[in-house]
DNA sequence: GTATATCTATGATGCTTATCATACTCAACC
DNA sequence: GGTTGAGTATGATAAGCATCATAGATATAC
């Protein structure tokens, strides 16, 4: 797949007519990256707007106790950096690889000037804007409301929706998550995470081998039910 | 203080012409709300975009649990609903007054009219959305990293910025928060808040006389800083 | 194959904080 | 002026989870 193809499955290029998508695509860098690389780094000022190609990237937050928090993961079509792109402030987040894979980047200036040629554009940032908000809140809303179990049965289905392939007997996680990336999402510890993640195991709601999960969908679905009553 | 002067002086509006103004400005219908009214509510459709004239409001995400959780408290010039408006999905939060006060609002079918009238509104509005985005990936990363003190502390600070008046001695808060307000926006209980400020009041951080709180920033700020060592 | 590192696992302990219970304070209202 | 209700206060108790410690499992490197 090119960089053409990959922008024009890309949301907020949706509304761009063939010629446009490729002047725009002329626009964009491709770029490899590493497992744990630092694609954008929070706090740095915000020369590049990034388009995941391939691969998945995580987007954390770093606490100043040290506890990192993983706001989003990423994949192929999504759009990175742009609120920082946008205010000239600094990168709200730290982008980093969770396996190799590629990005397209685009400088501050060209995507700023692409913006006012193709104001269509516009639009389509504010609904991918609109959808990380609803996001972010949510994540706040999660913190807040249920415990450990219920934040990890609530993260684990919204990996299974986001990055999961079928399979007979549940819902196969694509990444490997480790414990770590797990207790950084539902913002808890290492330890915790473990003796939750083994009771699921214990009780076939997960299982893995060898770093792939798979999720009893339907099960995990119920456990949030539960805790709503 | 009339419409056209309010929306002069919203974000969203900055760039507009007066004779441009004028036009936008009779598309708002001026409404009142009461103390605890709901101005929006949480999963209804988009049909109203929401600016606030005078007073105060809260915007409260339910959980399933019952424990609610402030994301953020808006006053004169701020923007609510925009999200939902501009996607077509269900409003992401409910707005609740705080007081008396006045909206300006525009029904989803003019907002969005006016905004293919007037592109230049579509990027103040992505400013305005990253400011929401980036604010909501804080609340989330203060929710994991600190305990309810720090939170608490952090909470006050925030509230001292956006709404305190200076006076001798420290900075007054114009509004009144009860201490389950500050719970529901720090995650965390009526009680376990009344403690921690009761003992700011008993070191003298926080004072409050007939619901007014006057706050020491600077030892607000230092407490903020023993902790991220 | 052994070594090294990373991830997973599990126990013991205690801190924070939620929860339950009860009482006090103050303002509003008939 | 007493009644009502909302907000504030404070103690007792224990749930939940972090923290510390240690060990096994699995992968990667030499």
């Amino acid at each position: 797949m090119d960089k053409l193809q990959l922008l024009k499955n890309t949301t907020i290029f949706s509304s761009l007519t063939p010629p446009d998508l490729s002047v725009v695509s002329s626009l964009f860098i491709e770029e490899g990256f590493e497992k744990e690389e630092f694609i954008l780094t929070e706090g740095d000022p915000p020369n590049w707007l990034c388009i995941v190609k391939e691969g998945n990237i995580k987007m954390v937050k770093h606490s100043p106790s040290g506890r990192d928090m993983i706001m989003a993961v990423m994949s192929a079509g999504d759009v990175i950096g742009e609120v920082a792109v946008f205010d000239g402030g600094p990168y709200p987040a730290t982008a980093q690889g969770m396996g190799n894979g590629t990005i397209l980047k685009i400088s501050r200036r060209d995507f700023i000037s692409l913006l006012k040629k193709y104001p269509s554009v516009a639009l389509e940032i504010i609904g991918d804007l609109g959808r990380k908000l609803r996001g972010a809140m949510n994540v706040a809303r999660e913190l807040r409301g249920e415990r450990v179990e219920g934040r990890i049965a609530m993260v684990l289905l919204k990996l299974a929706r986001k990055l999961g392939t079928p399979v007979d007997g549940g819902v196969d996680l694509s990444i490997h998550f480790t414990r770590q990336d797990i207790a950084d999402m539902v913002g808890s510890t290492i330890e915790t995470t473990i003796r939750v993640i083994s009771r699921f195991k214990k009780e076939g709601i997960v299982r893995d081998s060898k770093g792939k999960m798979t999720l009893d969908v339907k099960r995990l679905e119920s456990i949030l039910k539960e805790i709503e009553i």
